[in-house]
DNA sequence: GGGCAGGTTGACA
DNA sequence: TGTCAACCTGCC
């Protein structure tokens, strides 16, 4: 379906992203990890995802990143760099790390070179996190997949894009059941009900302090504090912010040997050991972990 | 069939 | 403040 769509008239020419760093490793983890549920790569090698409602495809061939999309008016180049976070601040993220002195962080960023956390829209994330508890990667972009083609725009080539929480306002909870969210879909209904009723109420978080948005999120039904920190991260682009899952735990338990420690001081040891990038911090680990690379 | 998983919540000590 | 079971679904 979406090689027909390449294919239609002139075939599009790839263009280069300079200046990016990634490796095919990181490119896969940073799209494919758990940071974000739209993308999927094909088997030649080429990523199909969505950014702001447009289809994208990206590859990396030798060392060049390469990219194209069938909507060029609806997207830049530029929307492309800020969502990769392509730019300067990203190498001043990884110099602010503390691997100097941690030897477990630096072999984590050296496997893992150009790992990257995205700007993702924060609605969007903000749907695709509360389907996560005790899901898998799979299952969650197949419910977030088929809630997008039932409610969301078309975007060509059978893809469909996320419907936005106004619309899913209109969908009951017993509707949202039948997409195999379980218990889920009820926090998934009360959230886009309390997001209908506060106006604004999502965008405003963005102007708030970290610790501010963290607490006002956590009071949507079935946002506790790892996916708060997932969606504040990841949709909001506060790089302080620290989700510890399983594998994270795992990490500082073991690695860090935070045995007897409690999920709230492990919290505090990151901030301050990881400080302002922790959040990047916690993805080089949860990568690593998750690959088996420590 | 039973147990468990990338989490949250409410009950209870 | 800490522990525990329940909640859906899919997978081993």
């Amino acid at each position: 379906m979406v090689a027909q769509e390449i294919n239609k008239g002139s075939p599009q020419t790839w263009n280069i992203l300079e200046g990016h760093g990634f490796t095919t490793l990181s490119l896969a983890e940073t799209l494919g990890g758990g940071q974000s549920f739209v993308w999927d790569q094909d088997a030649t090698g080429v990523w199909h995802g969505v950014i702001n409602q447009v289809m994208i495809r990206l590859r990396i061939d030798g060392s060049l990143l390469e990219w194209q999309t069938n909507n060029p008016r609806c997207f830049s180049k530029k929307a492309l760099l800020h969502y990769l976070w392509i730019d300067a601040t990203y190498q001043d993220a990884i110099d602010t790390l503390p691997w100097r002195s941690d030897l477990i962080l630096a072999k984590c960023m050296d496997s893992l070179s150009g790992l990257r956390i995205l700007r993702q829209p924060l609605d969007e994330t903000l749907f695709y996190f509360l389907l996560s508890p005790v899901k898998s990667i799979p299952q969650i972009k197949e419910t977030g997949r088929k809630v997008s083609e039932t409610f969301g725009p078309s975007l060509g080539s059978g893809r469909h894009g996320f419907p936005g929480w106004t619309r899913l306002s209109e969908v009951s909870e017993k509707e949202l059941r039948d997409f195999k969210m379980g218990y889920r879909a009820k926090n998934v209904a009360g959230t886009a009900q309390f997001i209908k009723n506060h106006p604004n109420w999502l965008e405003s978080l963005q102007e708030l302090s970290y610790n501010d948005a963290r607490t006002e999120i956590m009071t949507l039904p079935g946002v506790g504090g790892k996916i708060a920190d997932c969606v504040l991260l990841f949709g909001a682009g506060m790089l302080q912010a620290f989700p510890i899952d399983t594998w994270i735990d795992k990490v500082l338990t073991q690695r860090y040997h935070l045995d007897d420690w409690s999920l709230k001081q492990k919290l505090s040891f990151a901030h301050l050991h990881f400080g302002d990038f922790a959040g990047l911090a916690q993805q080089f680990f949860f990568s690593s972990e998750r690959l088996r690379l420590l």
